[in-house]
DNA sequence: ATTTCGTATATTGTATACAAAATACTTAAT
DNA sequence: ATTAAGTATTTTGTATACAATATACGAAAT
């Protein structure tokens, strides 16, 4: 085999799946032990999963009593949202333009999203493989693997929503919007907007959360 | 005692301090039987400040080839500056008004950098304290604490700096237009100049280390 | 019945143990 | 002398063990 991960890795990944799929609840206390017994694996791994986590924000760690998932709370939204709005925005300014080709995988993804109804999965997997997509250009690595790293907070609340809410996608007008200036080249334009599509996917989540 | 620590955190400083003292050395490999014979403690606690260590940049971690440090690269400098100057443009911009007393607390800070001369560890710890106090106001706590961990990666090349190429400081004048304009209640502007002085502080990291 | 205290249990944080893999070392062949 | 193969030694990644602390449970007192 050549591509070996370490233990800690697909530990991470599982329990983040487990966390998105609501199989770990907001609030759920989330013991090493347990989850080490279910996947068949020692504490150690797990725990190195854990502690990353919780630096992501998506777990809590109180000293001496363990972690736990993390509540879902709008000011958190609006806090994680405005950075990675920035972020975004920083990533499409200082890209390259955004080759045809790639315009056409946008617009197909967002063909794909008007057309999925009510799989929840399936639209909050499309709405951040949009933004990937749109980011596939940005020679700064490290700003578009924080920016995926910081996607884990969002995508929960979103999720949520959708399913909560009986909402079926966020807007796809701001995306197409944003296409059309890119289109144009216009690449500053196309950040502004996609600052507004932020804000306002924010705000919606924001008043639904504070509801 | 009320206030206990994790071990995990103490070794976490404690490797971060040798790091930006240059006890560990760009290159050196890191060994955590090594660290933990040093620090007195087992290795469990000092693997995970390096796990913790690696994701935020300082260290590099090869599978099954264990930690080093982070090579010095005039690119991650740009890239980590990018993403520091960003948000940190986006704190000032979210900020509260920065009261008088506040705004005498950043001139104060510019005086004693204007005063200390060649002594490399207090000019960087009072350039970071300057941008610690400048944000002190910005209510999104998320992205403060992102700020401060962000620093600890263009921290590093400020103090090769200082101390490699002779310079005595980071041009203070910036600080000035900054404050100047806060004076005002021109936060827009002073978010302009911040900017400004991020982009000349990279360009002259960067272009000193391409030399 | 409710509350308070004490004890048992579980869970955490840290230390140690172990197996696999990587590095360093030795020796033999050219 | 240099290289190469094979062996010994480190070092890593993971598992387990242990001590301290926190939680859960139950009995006694009000």
């Amino acid at each position: 085999m050549i591509g070996r991960k370490p233990l800690r890795d697909q530990a991470y990944q599982e329990i983040l799946d487990r966390v998105h799929r609501g199989d770990l609840a907001p609030g759920t206390r989330v013991r090493d032990t347990s989850l080490a017994g279910q996947l068949g694996i020692s504490r150690t791994p797990i725990r190195e999963a854990l502690l990353r986590l919780s630096r992501e924000g998506i777990l809590a760690a109180d000293i001496g009593r363990g972690f736990s998932v993390c509540r879902l709370d709008s000011s958190e939204m609006r806090e994680s949202g405005a950075i990675l709005s920035a972020l975004e925005v920083l990533a499409l300014q200082t890209s390259a333009d955004v080759p045809p080709e790639r315009l056409g995988r946008l617009s197909d993804i967002d063909r794909e999203l008007a057309a999925v109804r009510s799989d929840v999965d399936r639209t909050v997997g499309l709405e951040e493989e949009w933004h990937q997509t749109l980011l596939l250009g940005c020679p700064n690595r490290r700003l578009r693997d924080m920016i995926d790293n910081l996607w884990q907070v969002p995508r929960r609340y979103i999720r949520v929503y959708l399913r909560e809410a009986g909402r079926v996608s966020l807007s796809t007008q701001h995306h197409a919007r944003i296409i059309e200036a890119l289109r144009r080249k216009d690449r500053l334009a196309a950040a502004d907007r996609l600052a507004h599509h932020w804000e306002r996917g924010i705000e919606e989540l924001g008043s639904w959360l504070e509801r």
